[in-house]
DNA sequence: GCATGTTGTATCATACTGTAGACAAATAGA
DNA sequence: TCTATTTGTCTACAGTATGATACAACATGC
């Protein structure tokens, strides 16, 4: 890591704006004192000011000379929450006002890893586009997506800029079918950052899905990126079967975008661990 | 940001690092010279350099004087994938070597955002534990449980650390009945990033799940954090409904473990996904 | 009041980060 | 062979990050 290390000073500082976000010292709530923290991390109390000062510039904590460093009482708004089990519903069913921003569009050679998801022969020309969702003004998304050339001369740039790409599809006549997705996590780059207005390093829930009609031929393929603290993906499941063979199950989607949940009517989020232990 | 910036040579590194990972530079494929590179990145060449000696040194580049800098051919193993439609199965179905290392054990006052999702009264007692998953002697899961202390105090803290949390609440008279679970990405604080063996600031999945029995009382909570690179979730899903409902439905968790999917090459290597309890 | 603990400020020293330029050494291709 | 390109190495310099220490200003509780 010669070179490559991330500052002390931030370290420290995503250590504690991780546990204000996750509840973990609740408003109001004093902090530990900038010894103890200097302290707790191994670093000197400078290096703590210094993340200190950019969570009190960020609006996340309340420092008053003599007394202490306070967490300031505002919640965070809490993020946009997905049900997994119908998450290919048009999102304008939640009720929230969102927007598509059109970022690349154009013709190429279909990637390796893509024509290999696809199923597509090797060298073969896909559609590319690259947007942006925003809700309520914000970013929230990044969507790069790869369509056979065949299926996407079906449509214009216009109309992928205004309706979702699923029903586009379907308008010209491509009998979509089935569809595998997977979730992982990585990091912002300056691009996708600069995007969706986080910092370059930042946490990104990442999505992949390959859709294929029924003859199982590949007709989209998208890489999703989203702001964690903007949308979030969730799922319930009930416990079935009888005593020898018991299982989950999904409980399926329901048409008000998942808002009716078994449990959890203030979907605590990202409850983290509360640090300690460990090494 | 004033103090607590991520250093351009890092990420350099980390798009680098991204680029080869997903596949968009291919093994074996020449990278754009070192000038180019600055370029690209709005950097000095020396820069651009100590991001590529870190690839370099992990093994990922292959540098030769006088001829460029290439992806090295080695594959980096795929992750483990879990079928997020099943995913609360015992993971040892899946053929691997698991082992559980537990690195906390103790009752405290339950967190205010615990006891919201656990709907519990304020101030309750909890247990909490800490464990770390291993598969074939790497860790890839930081689990945080959560358990009222009336269930908590039904199992020893050596069974918790052999044997799965669910089937202990069950031999204990829990009816399990319902869970709920959200999926979002975090990042590694420097203990989490010790126990998964990560490095701090690294992307990391968090899911986070509260269970609840048949009254609606919550009987456990689960933080879990993933390292992406080990460990992924996936879900099949099927179009169904007449036309004028189109809409999408998982395909519930079959006892092949999800063997029969639509497609996804990139993922059907080899072992199967049935997965992970508690993990 | 006054002791204590807190944050704010200042100083100095050291190491790391980033940039710029120049040149050497090796490779690939004409 | 010759040329152009690429990586390897070196020097110099400015700016930033981190650390150690001391002291001032303020708040709280006794």
């Amino acid at each position: 890591m010669a070179g490559v290390a991330v500052p002390k000073a931030r370290q420290v500082y995503l250590v504690l704006r991780e546990r204000i976000a996750s509840g973990g010292l609740p408003s109001g709530e004093a902090l530990p004192g900038e010894q103890a923290l200097a302290a707790e991390h191994s670093v000197s109390r400078i290096t703590v000011r210094r993340a200190l000062a950019e969570l009190e510039r960020e609006g996340l904590i309340d420092r008053r000379r003599g007394a202490g460093t306070f967490v300031t009482q505002r919640h965070a708004p809490k993020p946009l929450v997905a049900d997994l089990a119908d998450v290919l519903s048009n999102i304008a069913a939640m009720g929230r006002s969102t927007s598509v921003r059109l970022l690349a569009f154009g013709y190429q050679d279909a990637p390796p890893a893509i024509a290999e998801a696809l199923r597509l022969t090797p060298g073969e020309r896909v559609q590319r586009s690259v947007r942006v969702r925003i809700i309520d003004g914000q970013p929230f998304s990044y969507l790069t997506t790869h369509v056979p050339e065949r299926v996407g001369v079906t449509y214009s740039e216009a109309e992928l800029a205004s309706r979702p790409l699923l029903s586009l599809l379907e308008r010209s006549g491509v009998s979509v079918d089935r569809a595998t997705q997977e979730i992982g996590a990585v990091l912002a780059s300056p691009d996708v950052a600069a995007a969706l207005d986080v910092d370059v390093g930042s946490a990104l829930i990442a999505l992949t899905r390959a859709v294929y009609d029924t003859d199982g031929r590949g007709v989209e393929h998208l890489a999703a990126l989203y702001r964690p603290d903007r949308y979030a993906f969730r799922m319930d499941l009930v416990r079935t079967g009888s005593d020898d063979r018991r299982r989950w199950a999904p409980v399926a989607g329901n048409d008000d975008g998942g808002r009716t949940q078994p449990a959890t009517t203030a979907t605590a989020r990202g409850t983290q661990s509360r640090t300690g232990e460990g090494t």
